[in-house]
RNA sequence: GCGGGCGUGAUGGAAUGGUAGACAUACGGGACUUAAAAUCCCGAGGGUGUAUACCCGUGCGGGUUCGAGUCCCGCCGCCCGCACCA
């Protein structure tokens, strides 16, 4: 799921001894005025809470448990071998919110499993000789190691990994059940072809148009493949994104142009009689039938029966299908490639201006999948199609005049013209708006007849297309399918599932491993009981990441799910993840819901509730004199406002490159476990969640993951340095109270704000809110260092316990090692999120901003709610007012109560 | 090519249409120290200026508004997705 490098032979990042003075190894003492407070030691501190929280299973969750159920999940990993800093990043936001629903009194769920089956497994088994399951489980071994160093809030017990058997055994039956109710379907489809290699390839394995491996050039082939009617949800995939109001608006967006909505006409054009073809007609999906009298060609897939057909006694046409399957299938290599064509030779009659015939031909930029394989061009109104007309000399006939352009002079140029305005040369559409001729030409070609059927009929298309699942290859949820040459195509029987992926396999051979294993395709008919095989093709990974969140409310169930326990805890309540997931993933998760509901094994439709997408961790990049990439590690940043950079080891003079995506090859990665290893994993965690928004790109920085390690050690200070106070008591004779009611105030609206920065995921602001709390302590404290009054010693214990609490959903070992030392016992997080007095909330004074003509002049301080004559008349005597104003009176006075003054001169 | 996003000091960023730069990092100065580290305090968008103050400033160009970083139109730059990577 989450994206990452595979991993490469020489292993992981290279182990070097990080450069900076050891922040949490090392034993110094901190002077703290005259006393003495050891350093917090993460190393010590972090394994002990997590053994506590461990022993007292506080995250695994109960059956009974009555509490209000929250159900919080990030996007699984792909389990590549080790986390990354992107990993760090998702599951600490994650893990705040779990922890801090969990003060809340939630009954949170908060799973971790595996997105473990894959491309890369088959990789590395080629490359290393490691068999694909090993490698799988090995890495996963690693990276739970991993995971648990960063101390996160996950329900253990509950783990999966989607290359289990007994997971994917229930996705068989899900299988099988969706083949029961309809949603399954078989069809052709095309493929990347390795003419050298044998095998199909992925999009990201075609480089240039060549196999990665072999560099033959690729060619695109038909396969007979399984596929997940997604097409039958269009419309409800749709409006469904409605009520989806805790989405990025962005994602929606989207999804809504992906599945693609759009209302055009069905329209047959007949073919001129005497023709060299069979076909009397040709049928085309158009979006603007409003713009028929400026058609000038008909334009058909390479794909389109026609051309197959036309093909066959022409070379040349065949010559030209061929070409046009010699490139990948990938959306973005056709809509780039330059848009060719070749005549076939037909035409077809002009549906509207008769006598008039339109050549037929054969184009690379006309998809099969889309509507019906065929379009008329319109180039006066199409980019493509206008390049596609002055390329092979075709007529370019405006039909639609811009309101501002002149009927007699408006001509085409290089761009097509597809903004509003009135038809014209067109007959009896002339003079209508776009939509209006469109209605009426629907209604034209309505009457008309062409083989026996509406000449033109009105029809919803959309883009979206089925979901081809089918895979040839080895690590992925088998197909329980089995082929008989007697009976067809059956389902393998309920009690014969699951399918198990054989093991003794291997790769030495191009081609999938299940395809050439001796045996185990071999199978008896279930029917005729006659020789009989398996299908070999697995399932699409995107399949194993469409249910798992349903999988973790009863992970050992015998069925897919059980219904009443899904249905209890689904929807996921936050789902968080990359927006490289921000289609597929999320659009299938949806399709699968409700497929799963058609079967009876759910009985919702929306997946996730509420969604959020953050962004990736970025590192600048680092090259030698000789090109080579450097890794941070390995490079010695000097210098504030010009920087320059030198090689750790040999002093040699470093490049400082672009920002970018922490990425294996740009060697620009920053170790987790060295990170923990050096700073602890609280240090990690808040660097992770201060400064950057959470939805945008964070910039991985030695100062910044210093600056984090810092504010710990503060905390842990202004937790140390209040006990020592504590332990001393009040001063004798000490009652001046000067600052509580501030201190107060400012504690109380921490606690607010940061609630409420948390639960809408604004962590960054959260973050800032806590060293505002800080520096009010910290201030406290000075004030406070000569005398202190037992009023005050109280308002600093609560403030410091407050901090604590807040600190402890994003620092939580920290947390629990000041929680001890204040002498409360239990657990932090065990202890509720702490109440707030709203009357301290309020202020009774505001300070409020006074502008002349936009620009602030001065500011003035009145009572909160003052009335406006009130504010007025202190705006109004401001010198800067006066000044500005020269003896004139003002023309308007805008007052916004509480918040602004302008005076307009 | 199509779709989506982002752009604010040296840096990460903050700002229901209402004091632009909160908070942090880096930097400079000071305190403490034999010294350093750590810690604490102070300074700081640019310009003119002793200062009060004034002018300019949120990628670029227009517009709406009493008031625009925020809304609208047109550009520029960078990033992400595009159905077999996960």
């Amino acid at each position: 799921m989450l994206t990452v490098q595979p991993i490469s032979d020489d292993g992981p990042v290279a182990k070097n001894p990080p450069q900076s003075n050891d922040p949490a190894g090392s034993e110094d003492v901190l002077k703290v005025t005259g006393r003495s407070v050891e350093r917090y030691n993460p190393r010590v501190e972090e394994p002990r809470w997590q053994k506590a929280w461990d022993d007292a299973r506080c995250f695994v969750v109960q059956p009974d448990d009555t509490r209000k159920p929250y159900y919080v999940l990030e996007m699984f990993p792909y389990p590549s071998g080790r986390i990354h800093m992107g990993h760090v990043r998702n599951y600490t936001m994650g893990d705040v919110l779990a922890r801090y629903m969990r003060a809340k009194g939630h009954n949170v769920l908060h799973p971790m499993g595996w997105d473990a089956f894959g491309l890369p497994a088959e990789n590395a088994a080629m490359q290393n000789k490691v068999h694909p399951k090993g490698w799988t489980y090995a890495n996963i071994a690693a990276m739970k190691k991993q995971l648990k160093s960063i101390g996160l809030a996950i329900d253990w017990t509950r783990e999966i990994a989607t290359c289990d058997v007994a997971y994917y055994a229930r996705q068989q039956q899900l299988f099988l059940d969706f083949l029961r109710v309809g949603l399954v379907d078989r069809k052709k489809s095309k493929v990347n072809w390795d003419p050298v290699d044998m095998t199909v390839l992925a999009n990201e394995q075609v480089i240039d148009g060549r196999g990665w491996r072999s560099g033959a050039v690729v060619e695109q082939r038909e396969l007979t493949q399984w596929f997940l009617k997604v097409s039958d949800y269009s419309e409800e995939l749709l409006t469904a994104l409605d009520t989806l109001d805790r989405w990025p608006e962005k994602v929606r967006v989207m999804q809504r142009n992906w599945i693609g909505r759009s209302e055009g006409l069905r329209l047959f054009f007949e073919v001129v009689p005497g023709e060299q073809t069979a076909a009397t007609s040709i049928e085309v999906f158009t979006t603007r039938p409003d713009t028929i009298f400026g058609a000038s060609f008909i334009a058909i897939s390479a794909d389109h029966p026609l051309a197959a057909e036309l093909a066959a006694g022409n070379p040349e046409l065949a010559g030209f299908i061929a070409e046009t399957h010699r490139h990948g299938t990938a959306t973005e290599t056709i809509d780039k490639a330059e848009k060719l064509g070749r005549f076939t030779g037909l035409h077809v009659k002009h549906p509207v201006r008769p006598g008039a015939t339109l050549p037929v031909y054969i184009a690379n930029f006309v998809l099969m999948d889309y509507g019906t394989g065929a379009i008329f061009g319109c180039p006066a109104h199409d980019q493509r199609d206008l390049d596609f007309a002055r390329r092979y000399g075709l007529p370019v006939i405006p039909v639609v005049l811009p309101e501002t352009g002149d009927p007699d002079s408006f001509e085409i140029g290089d761009e097509a013209y597809t903004g509003p305005g009135r038809i014209y040369h067109s007959d009896f559409l002339d003079g209508l708006e776009i939509e209006a001729a469109k209605r009426a030409i629907a209604a034209h070609f309505g009457v008309r007849t062409v083989d026996g059927h509406p000449q033109g009929t009105v029809e919803v298309n959309y883009r979206l297309r089925d979901w081809g699942i089918s895979r040839q290859r080895y690590w992925g949820c088998p197909i329980p399918v089995i082929h008989c040459e007697v009976c067809g195509t059956l389902p393998v029987p309920d009690k014969d599932l699951p399918v198990v992926l054989p093991e003794d396999v291997s790769f030495d051979r191009p081609g999938n491993p299940l395809d050439h294993h001796p045996t185990w395709k071999h199978v008896a008919c279930p029917r005729c009981g006659g020789r009989a095989t398996r299908e070999t093709d697995t399932m699409d990974t995107f399949v194993d990441s469409s249910w798992y969140f349903a999988r973790f409310t009863a992970p050992n169930a015998e069925t897919p799910t059980i219904p009443a326990i899904a249905n209890a805890w689904l929807p996921v309540d936050q789902y968080i993840g990359g927006v490289e997931h921000a289609i597929l993933h999320l659009l299938y998760s949806r399709f699968f819901t409700r497929a799963m509901k058609k079967a009876g094994h759910l009985n919702l439709d929306e997946p996730f509730r509420g969604l959020f997408t953050q962004g990736m961790v970025v590192h600048e990049t680092y090259r030698d004199a000789a090109g080579e990439w450097l890794s941070p590690a390995d490079v010695v940043v000097t210098g504030g406002d010009v920087r320059s950079a030198r090689h750790a080891k040999t002093g040699a003079a470093v490049d400082i490159g672009s920002i970018e995506k922490m990425s294996k090859s740009k060697k620009n990665v920053v170790d987790p476990d060295e990170i923990v290893a050096t700073y602890g994993a609280d240090t990690a965690r808040w660097f992770m969640l201060s400064d950057s928004p959470p939805e945008r790109d964070v910039q991985w920085t030695e100062a910044g993951i210093e600056g984090a390690s810092r504010f710990l050690q503060r905390i842990w200070k202004l937790v140390a340095d209040f006990l020592d106070r504590e332990a001393e008591g009040p001063t004798a004779g000490a009652t001046d109270d000067a600052g509580v009611a501030d201190l107060r105030r400012s504690v109380h609206r921490t606690v607010a704000n940061v609630g409420s920065e948390i639960e809408g995921l604004r962590f960054n602001r959260a973050v800032a809110q806590i060293y505002e709390l800080a520096n009010a302590i910290g201030r406290f404290s000075q004030a406070t260092a000569t005398a202190i009054s037992p009023a005050q010693l109280a308002a600093l214990r609560e403030a410091v316990e407050r901090l604590v609490q807040v600190v402890a959903p994003m620092m939580p070992h920290l947390a629990e090692t000041c929680w001890a030392a204040l002498g409360r016992s239990g657990l932090v997080i065990d202890a509720p999120w702490p109440e707030v007095d709203p009357a301290l909330l309020l202020d009774s004074t505001v300070v409020i901003p006074v502008q002349v003509n936009g620009k602030r002049r001065g500011e003035i301080t009145v009572p909160v709610g003052a009335p406006s004559d009130l504010v007025e008349k202190q705006a109004l005597s401001l010198e800067a007012v006066a000044r500005m104003l020269d003896g004139r009176s003002p023309r308007k006075l805008v007052i916004v109560p509480d918040r602004i003054v302008n005076v307009v001169v």
